[in-house]
DNA sequence: ACCATTTAGTTAGGAACCTAACCTTCTTGT
DNA sequence: ACAAGAAGGTTAGGTTCCTAACTAAATGGT
């Protein structure tokens, strides 16, 4: 019975505690963002949405497909159906058929939906700032390169995954 | 019309690009180990209490109450009631009541638990390695205290945060 | 001793994800 | 021109989370 490769118990490679370290803080950010996001009514998916929706009106896009919202929260298409078929529920959110693409629907905010979208940004920058308090702003900054370049990695990794044809 | 304490549009506070792109990242990491956990047959939530229950084998203890679990991987009751459910009908745990305390329920793993649990161990450590590889040693080190610093003080912002009496 | 409270776990119902399979409509190769 | 394939979105069915409300057992104060 030969061990290799096998730490010795409880001591762990470095990029083993640093990958269960980020498992947890996000368990823990999780836990303390939803019940925010609730205090407006919403969830942090839909808050999403909404935040993109808001941005895209701010660069003159008055809806987005979605697909497009799908790609961008990085979520598959019918998880952003159940997402929409919420929100328009409850009077936030618009579908209209593109006049272009008769396949395609397009998303947008109704009155009611940027009234709120907005009310959540205001505060949006506190809630922020509290959660990442902690950091000075190099290690803020160190935070953000890290998860860039972990993100970029991600990225590539999924691309070189196998069974990955056509899908996203 | 007064605009107070609003960044110029498009460029955010380096504290709201860190936070946004630990989102992004999570959601990346995740579409990242999903598909991998898939193919042994479980899920990432699977995988959580299984590691658990082994490494308190380990550790001289042969099982682990609901509760215990749910601390651990911060998740409440009625999650770990449902996730147990699906791993015992999956014939990987099982569950006996405690003689201690007849309110309890202990859970350990089954002799196939165990084996898939070390199978998937085995293979960890590579999975852990490749998701984490963009990074050198010291960079690997700086996101483990990032991320030990932010749940700290998530931690603390949950404990005193309002509506918070006698839960978790 | 006994009643009130706390603790362990479950049930009910809802949100956010997923994959697989499907219908439409658009695009493209021949 | 037209059939094959790609793309946009939905439906069905499953897992993982949640809160609220509940049962049963343990604990603790008087």
């Amino acid at each position: 019975m030969v061990k290799r490769r096998t730490q010795p118990n409880n001591v762990s490679h470095p990029a083993e505690q640093a990958f269960r370290a980020f498992v947890r803080t996000w368990g823990l950010f999780r836990n303390t963002m939803e019940p925010y996001f609730a205090s407006f009514g919403i969830s942090g998916a839909q808050w999403g949405v909404l935040r993109l929706l808001m941005r895209s009106e701010q660069e003159g896009a008055r809806s987005l497909r979605l697909t497009e919202i799908g790609e961008r929260l990085l979520v598959r298409p019918p998880s952003v159906t159940g997402l929409i078929d919420r929100l328009e529920r409850m009077g936030l959110v618009a579908r209209k058929p593109s006049r272009v693409d008769r396949r395609a629907t397009e998303i947008c905010l109704t009155p009611q939906g940027r009234r709120l979208a907005k009310r959540v940004h205001r505060r949006h920058g506190h809630q922020i700032r509290s959660v990442m308090s902690t950091f000075t702003i190099a290690e803020t900054r160190q935070l953000h390169d890290l998860m860039l370049r972990m993100a970029a990695h991600l990225e590539k990794l999924e691309q070189t995954r196998p069974g990955h044809e056509a899908q996203r």
